[in-house]
DNA sequence: TGAACTGCGACAAAAATAGTCCTATACTGA
DNA sequence: TCAGTATAGGACTATTTTTGTCGCAGTTCA
């Protein structure tokens, strides 16, 4: 439950592969596949996603490939879990234009919308960059303050 | 995205219900369901399984039903989740005996565990109570100290 | 030109979720 | 003690989401 799909996956694998091998220009979709044995043409479709939402550039024909657009510890994991999946609601109900078939009585939503808030903090807060250095430096933690509820 | 089962969703309303009922000895599956426009056999499984991991106490026969088998707000909305939809895990890897097929190319396992407790602490510091409380006090936060990651 | 790429849209397969049905069992009260 | 109301739970189906594939068009470069 409450889990990230292949393809944010993916696409912070790749991030993460594109972010360690700096000194490559621009790397294929099917190197990294090749590398983690993921489908090639499922990561072709991510990174594309990643391109379009402007955290990749990309590079067709022989020797083409994607290369990031910022420097990793300027991406953070939300946005790019939030390219690939789509806006990050933990409610089952979207709240877009039209609100949920469950209101007005459904009064859930609310409390859980701060919970979402805190979420997204978090998912803000690591960047790619955290992410690929993270074997150097294990259990590298400090404590920032974070807006979040709290019982009485 | 990240999205919270709507048996989870249920779960959560009826606890809230019964937070917010204090009154009534004990309140039918049923009772719950109508009010929130529900599947009533769906929710009673929810309520079976909450029944069961013993956060409510249920009793048969006429004017039977459910009641809570803690105070509110001893009651953590992580509690509820993961009773009904198990272990809470953002990595699509699930960590149990056998390692993931991506392992051990896939390296973004360990940094996204630590989101991963970092959403498990929010989760469990809202309680039921609180969340039953919400109407009342709108925007109700505060800074806590909580762990998380950051970047440099 | 042709090989190695990206960029898409449509599609198919697989898995997770959501919901239903049916039967058994327990308790209540008249 | 019997009828009615409720929980308990297994099996099953339907729906939706996720995952993966295919085919084709456009690009770049040697
Ligand atoms: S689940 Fe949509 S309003 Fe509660
Ligand atoms: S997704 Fe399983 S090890 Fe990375």
């Amino acid at each position: 439950m409450l889990r990230l799909t292949k393809k944010a996956d993916y696409g912070l694998m790749a991030l993460k592969y594109l972010a360690e091998h700096p000194d490559s220009v621009s790397v294929s979709a099917k190197d990294i596949a090749d590398t983690y044995g993921i489908p090639p043409q499922l990561l072709a479709k991510v990174l594309q996603r990643l391109t379009k939402v402007g955290l990749l550039r990309s590079h067709a024909g022989m020797n083409g490939g994607y290369e990031l657009s910022r420097a990793a510890r300027t991406i953070s994991a939300f946005e790019v879990i939030h390219a690939i999946d789509g806006p990050l609601f933990i409610t089952s109900c979207t709240k877009g234009s039209k609100s949920c078939e469950l209101e007005p009585s459904c009064t859930i939503k609310e409390p859980l919308a701060r919970v979402n808030e805190s979420i997204a903090g978090v998912l803000k807060s690591i960047s790619i960059h955290d992410m690929a250095e993270d074997e150097s430096t294990p259990g590298r933690v400090a404590e920032q303050p974070l807006v979040m509820l709290t019982s009485s």
